[in-house]
DNA sequence: AATAGCACTCGTGATGATAGAGTGCCAGCC
DNA sequence: GGCTGGCACTCTATCATCACGAGTGCTATT
């Protein structure tokens, strides 16, 4: 592509970004640092047009980037601001610091994301189910309550109150809870429900409610749903192209049901590390041509992994978000690797 | 009131609820059981509109009830169908049931009021927090971590992964695990962070990273959010009064920022038992005059205890929703009550 | 007390004219 | 040959106008 061309995709691209409207070649032609004339660029913006990266709404409007057009700007032209870097760093760094947990360091995240860009902010968890049992341990905690902790091998916990069973004291528990220990431990959850069903079968822990109980619980929690932990939802109808019933109404349902938006969120996974940005189309959600979304993994200790970004209109300043959620990305990674 | 003027008051209402649209003379004539000529009926409607109970958005529309109008609906003339409770009764019981924890069985309940009355539906927990420390232990994980348990008086669980002091083998975890029992046995978390820095400080324990770490999830917990479910957002979209940008950024907004909800919600609260209903203005949410709450408050075991309910346009039918909501608050209540 | 009729008001939707923005193309200029 | 100024053309957005329909309030009538 030659060089002017490539200019004038930039200032086109630029002027679009800021304002969201179709740009026409005056306006080019006396922002930019060039003396062309108007006519001028109109033989390019055509010759971009017909190349697929601009196109006209209408006879008598400006032109508007395509996604093509986005992703060539996105890809070849964008060059990024790297003093930002720095500022970001020690606010991410900040905000992510104060958190108490793991749970509350995406939360914080999301947040930051949201708050920085202005758009949706979006953390997503993947991988953090229990695959692997490493221990189990039932502790006291009343005459009527006991504690159930079960340890994965990837060092997530989960726990649940069961009913104790009458007739059964601390050290019946701590009995029955070291052969639990013995009978489940380096199962799956499939095998642990397994190996449970067998038990009570055979009737040998003498415990049956219990056994019973923690079979339930074993397959609740292979049906666990994902998390994702979404803020600034509202701030996105402040665009008047994200405004449309029907944007908005795939949105809001695009969060909810978070299958779609995971499943997209999986070729994040699937790429090599770094942002990935979706333009427009780019990703298949229906109704929500106008939005983009720039994601990255992150990569806590402890196998905790999953992808966040911001989820905004297809005209944001790409150049800035990208390191916005590089760096959170880096930081979540390094916070939750140092922590859990 | 004369029976007359509450049987057109009725009949407007309940045309208003159908349509959403302002309802004229001609069409209560028409529909109605009654014989009266438009001219009567419009005599009577301007006897209510003077009343506050209706209100014309101009001089030839219809009349709409005014929020006033909608409480003397429901307050005195509106017939809940009671044949509808044994159907919804099963269907409930079916949904809730299926649950595996408490979280499950509320996040059901959301989407359950969200499915039966085609609004949002939302479930709130309050009280959940841990006041007073009942136990607190510390569990091997591996040779790197050690699981904190802490279980409130109220039975609600909290724990957390902390890193295994160097040198610390299990029965140093076992007796420190003791001592921190000790120390801390019930008393609240304020309590419990002014314990544990006396202990740094007099460095008793010996174990001074461990106690850090448990005072500051001493006072992350003291700050938590509360959880709030919600569920069916996007089909309040459906409804154009909903649709309104303003109504639908304030919508989001709130569901965002649980404070403002969750001190109304705290109203029903104080409320006697039963279920309340916020209609249009009743609520000081701005920007959303056309939304009414229908809230119920529910009672588990172990103090958990919250509000849930739906939130949906102010022409809802606040026959059907409202046994809905009772319904649901009574099987949460009993289904937690059951299993927790 | 209820009704019928009528004049009046107001919102809605269609129509048409106008102004403005921006293009495409052509002829001329460097 | 590449660039530019000029011009005709197209399309949209906006506004005023108009007719229509819906529904009311009032008054005379039964």
């Amino acid at each position: 592509m030659k060089q002017r061309h490539e200019y004038i995709l930039g200032e086109v691209v630029k002027a679009y970004l800021d304002t969201g409207l179709p740009v026409g070649s005056r306006l080019v032609s006396e922002q930019g640092g060039t003396d062309l004339s108007p006519a001028t660029i109109r033989n390019v913006m055509n010759d971009l047009e017909r190349a697929g990266l601009l196109y006209s709404p209408h006879t008598s409007a400006g032109r508007v980037p395509t996604d093509t057009g986005l992703r060539y700007f996105v890809d070849s032209l964008m060059v990024v601001d790297s003093d930002i870097h720095a500022r970001l760093d020690a606010e991410v760094a900040q905000s992510l610091a104060g958190a108490a947990d793991t749970k509350g360091v995406l939360r914080r995240a999301s947040d930051e994301l949201a708050s920085l860009t202005h758009f949706a902010g979006l953390v997503t968890v993947h991988e953090k189910r229990i695959r692997q049992v490493r221990s189990i341990s039932l502790i006291p905690v009343s005459s009527e309550r006991i504690l159930a902790v079960i340890v994965s091998d990837a060092g997530e916990v989960q726990n649940r109150l069961l009913v104790r069973p009458p007739r059964m004291d601390d050290a019946a528990l701590a009995l029955a809870s070291g052969q639990l220990n013995d009978l489940l431990h380096d199962c799956s959850l499939a095998e642990m429900r397994r190996r449970l069903i067998r038990e009570m079968e055979a009737d040998r822990l003498k415990v049956r409610e219990l056994i019973e109980a923690l079979k339930n619980w074993a397959e609740a929690a292979e049906t666990e749903e994902p998390e994702i932990f979404v803020r600034g939802q509202p701030q996105l109808l402040e665009f008047p192209e994200i405004g449309m019933l029907d944007t908005v109404r795939s949105l809001m349902a695009a969060f909810e049901e978070k299958e779609h938006l995971l499943d997209l969120v999986n070729e994040v996974e699937r790429t090599e590390t770094g942002v990935k940005i979706f333009i427009g189309r780019e990703h298949a959600l229906v109704n929500m041509e106008q939005i983009s979304m720039v994601l990255a993994r992150y990569r806590g200790a402890e196998n905790v992994v999953g992808t966040l970004g911001v989820i905004g209109p297809r005209r944001m300043h790409y150049d800035r978000v990208l390191p916005i959620v590089d760096c959170t990305a880096r930081w979540v990674s390094r916070v939750l690797g140092g922590q859990l």
